[in-house]
DNA sequence: GTCTATATTATGATAGAC
DNA sequence: GTCTATCATAATATAGAC
């Protein structure tokens, strides 16, 4: 899919073998990038300062500019860290279940983007935030992420549906946004569905809960797969 | 549900009955509210400035103080009149759909939710940009519009309960944010779409087949229905 | 109601000491 | 690598002429 966080020209000078309490540096450089990543993904591009950026990684505003050269370099070392995370939790998995059933494995894989969504709020804010507007970020990341990843995901609807596990004639554009919608959106607009109906969707109960709810939907029960398509 | 747009103490000295070219000051004063909707939408309430919104409406800078105090004010304003088009869609609906079978109304009901979702982007992209940060925008938000509007969707889960037409042990809220993600994700990260995956959700027959594709999931085949019941 | 200043603060980025 | 200034600009909000 993408690849790692490289914005900078990187390892530079290292001189002392094991130093002391490892470096600071990079420690400090993959604080600002969670931080970031959270600050651009609830506040937007513009919405979100440096200066909060700085505060909330506890680290000085002028390291910002010491590690990235501007705002625009660390919003794209964010993303890039975030597509990071999202491929170390998916990229293993395909191994995993290569095993498994065609129904079993789909049922997996949406369970666990149910799980990974909750777990990451922030990676889809971001996601639907800069999906809202055109211009070079956009472009930046569907070219650079975005394409991978939909290619993934049109290569599993094609094995899902030779297995005859979705409901026919739903283009794939449509059902990718249908899916990463329900899957997630709840998810991100956690505070609100909180406030609103009680229920937080960062508790693990609910996440399950969540997760079988968009189940029930998408897979159709198995015994009746056979019935559903005979009565076409 | 809400109420109409009032953030101001609103008709002041109308002196001279049919003036010239009616008032223009409420012209530009929604004008304003439209522009500010758009780029609170798009941009965040801290990424909107005063000035684009301003620019974007074609109305001076110092106009945005005299009709609204402030910019939370101008948010406020904005929103009140985002479900003021809401309900102006959806409060006769229920009127128009009163003699239909429960399942047709509800059929009708979610295209026409599709197809505002379509028409109207920009609503669900504020409300998934507030909806993301807990603080006082979001209580007054809950409070003020959504409370009401999600005692409207219980209500009609209730009925569509009934009526035996929705899967059971799905939660309400999580059916509700389901609906809301499956059904509008597609529109509000419409740019995104396009470049992605080449579908532009904004034309017509896109928006057709994306209603279809939420009704197929969500709505099982009605023939199906009384098997499906017994066989659980 | 509309407009042109302008006050004041917040922002992204830079320079240079340590 | 880290930090403290500081600059230039963009932001919200105000004052007052028309």
């Amino acid at each position: 899919m993408g690849s790692g966080t490289r914005s900078r020209s990187s390892r530079r000078h290292r001189s002392h073998a094991a130093a002391p309490a490892a470096d600071r540096g990079s420690d400090t450089r993959a604080r600002i990038v969670a931080a970031a990543l959270h600050e651009f993904a609830e506040r937007g591009f513009d919405g979100a300062s440096t200066r909060e950026i700085s505060h909330r990684a506890g680290a000085n505003q002028g390291l910002i500019t010491y590690h990235f050269r501007s705002k625009e370099s660390l919003w794209k070392a964010a993303v890039d860290a975030m597509f990071a995370e999202l491929s170390a939790e998916f990229g293993s998995l395909a191994g995993e279940l290569a095993s498994a059933a065609p129904r079993e494995r789909l049922r997996e894989l949406l369970v666990r983007w149910v799980r990974f969504a909750a777990r990451h709020p922030e990676q889809m804010r971001l996601m639907i935030q800069e999906g809202k507007t055109d211009g070079p970020r956009l472009r930046w990341l569907v070219s650079r992420h975005l394409k991978g990843f939909y290619g993934l995901f049109e290569a599993l609807v094609a094995q899902a549906r030779a297995a005859d596990l979705l409901v026919v004639d739903v283009p794939t554009a449509h059902l990718y946004y249908i899916l990463i919608g329900a899957a997630s959106t709840i998810f991100t607009a956690a505070p609100e569905c909180k406030r609103l109906t009680g229920c937080d969707p960062s508790h693990p109960a609910a996440v399950d809960a969540h997760a079988e709810a968009l189940l029930a939907l998408v897979l159709p029960p198995q015994r009746q797969r056979a019935l559903r398509r005979r009565s076409r």
